[in-house]
DNA sequence: AGAATCTGTGAAAACGCTTGCATAATCTAT
DNA sequence: ATAGATTATGCAAGCGTTTTCACAGATTCT
């Protein structure tokens, strides 16, 4: 068997209690014995069982994540792996390990959460979702179990949260654009229930409208999802309402990139190439195309290490530590491939 | 407090060594008793504490992931999110978590295994790796501490693995394109440490002479990484070599998406288009260029599935469970975008 | 010198569960 | 009717820690 607690014990010549104190370095054991414990830690290799430990100190020193995407998203989306590296990183930094979970669909992702809460396996819980009435965090906070989202929710009362601000990110592809002289600027959303997506819209509508332009409905794409085909039927409808010349905008402000690489498909076929085309998340496929191509990184990873944050320090205690962090946005200008 | 087995036992006017037995539908308790014990559960919401069975069953039904990986590669290969999806979903089917933890290097990542393994944390690991002479590999046979592999490591004695006939995989691929009528294939590989790289150029050297034809060195690219530099880069070499013309390839089976989005990065630019290119991956970038484009599928999901069933069976003793699962290819054809 | 305080350590309970063994009650076979 | 087997349940030890409380011995104070 593993060696445990009680062979060093044994081997230093003291009780239990004395090997545990030292390894948690309390002051009221003498120096003397805390080296000779320390010494018998070494040569037996002793490390603690960390399912006892969970177990006497109700606390499992675990955190559980909970990924509710469909598939597509997940593979196509840098984001997820990126939020999830930050995770591991304060984690790990700060001692603790993370669970994770991978669900098709709301209803399986709620069951996630309340087995890893009933069954008391993990501290706290990490949600990837700005989807408008989550049902896990209504859940979550009935319970009064401890948790951070990704994605700003609906009620912010209450829970800890990070997010990037989307409005300010719009705002601010959308002004470069103007300033690079664009005067008429499509725009391309996503999925209306979330609240990403009303964001962008408003950012974007602030930028255009501060300059003195107004919205025009004809170039304005709402409700659409975050997909490449999205971004083709965009481009195909602004060629057939706008036909060629001066109707058509000059630049395209998407709210992901693979909606910016639908529309460059639609343009490449099209044999169009003077449009600017931004995007969101910095994705590899940036760079794909040979036109030069704004993206919004997100800083996915940063995203990540704060929720991480948020949610340790809260189960830690600690006091007056913040109830959400806005992580800033970097506009990447991808110059085409060398 | 939560509700533990003690208030179940009282309520239901059993001991709880008669619940813990109903909990695991023993025989031998009655009927009668079973349902009384159940109602008692269901009333007061009883969920069995999984540290707690945990230390008493010295097994913790939880399987640790180490991703050895540099962070740019998780970003643009789904094949590891992918992975992950099929180990979650094989570990949720059979009530077991999985933890995570990303590491940059491959120290940080003997690491992660060692705490994993010495405070007893994890059941199994499962490791991601195609490198030579892993180090995790030998440090967790040396601990005889179970464990699968997705990559076909270099001693498989002994070991679980999970991969690819990346073999047969570029044979394939190859033989494809020559049934299509190409004569002159250029090949990229990868890394010349991992074994994915050797086999896949051994498959493509094996298609290439079966059908009668010759290795052309000056258009044989070995020893590169999975990059869209490299790719590129492979592909101005042969434009300086081959000039144009008859010495150029009509084709080029690529190691992996990235290299062959490099590489019609580079056609666009030199204004070349009539060359086939093949990748690895079935990246959602495929579909970027306009052009026809053939990926293989590896079927990462897959690859996790069963490196998690693997795992697993040999935990749950198993008796006679395979050592190793061969996840067939797809060849998948990616119209150019619509 | 005796009381009060401080230091360093150990015994034992607690965390919530599983399981081997014991036992009481019922049943079967003689 | 009685020994033996069977069925249904409980007792208590054990899993490997942490932590409260107690206490002995050393130190300080009056």
């Amino acid at each position: 068997m593993n060696t445990t607690i009680n062979d060093v014990a044994k081997a230093a010549g003291v009780s239990i209690s004395t090997v545990s104190r030292v390894l948690s370095d309390n002051p009221r054991i003498s120096e003397d014995t805390k080296k000779r414990v320390r010494k018998a830690i070494k040569e037996l290799k002793y490390h603690p069982n960390a399912i006892a430990r969970s177990l006497a100190n109700k606390a499992t020193k675990t955190i559980g994540l909970i990924l509710n995407t469909e598939a597509q998203t997940l593979i196509r989306n840098p984001f997820f792996i990126q939020a999830m590296t930050g995770i591991s990183q304060y984690a790990q930094e700060n001692g603790y390990n993370v669970m994770f979970a991978y669900n098709k669909n709301e209803d399986e992702d709620l069951n996630i959460a309340i087995r890893y809460i009933t069954s008391r396996s993990v501290d706290g819980i990490i949600l990837f979702t700005s989807r408008a009435n989550d049902k896990c965090i209504e859940y979550l906070t009935k319970e009064h179990f401890l948790f951070s989202v990704i994605g700003r929710p609906d009620k912010t009362e209450g829970v800890l949260w990070v997010d990037n601000d989307n409005f300010q990110a719009t705002y601010q592809v959308t002004d470069f654009l103007i300033s690079k002289g664009h005067k008429k600027i499509s725009f391309i959303g996503g999925p209306i229930g979330h609240n990403v997506s009303r964001d962008r819209f408003e950012g974007y509508k602030r930028a255009i409208s501060v300059h003195g332009y107004t919205i025009d409905e004809n170039i304005t794409f709402l409700n659409g999802d975050f997909s490449e085909e999205f971004g083709y039927e965009c481009l195909q409808k602004l060629i057939e309402t706008c036909e060629f010349g001066e109707k058509f905008p000059t630049a395209i402000v998407t709210s992901d990139d693979m909606q910016a690489l639908g529309v460059l498909s639609a343009m490449r076929k099209a044999n169009i190439s003077n449009i600017a085309v931004t995007g969101f998340n910095n994705t590899p496929v940036a760079t794909c195309g040979n036109e030069v191509f704004v993206s919004v990184d997100v800083n996915a990873e940063k995203l990540g290490f704060y929720a991480a944050k948020l949610l340790l320090d809260k189960i830690e205690g600690e006091e007056d530590a913040p109830t959400h962090y806005i992580i800033p946005t970097d506009l990447v200008e991808s110059k085409p491939f060398i």
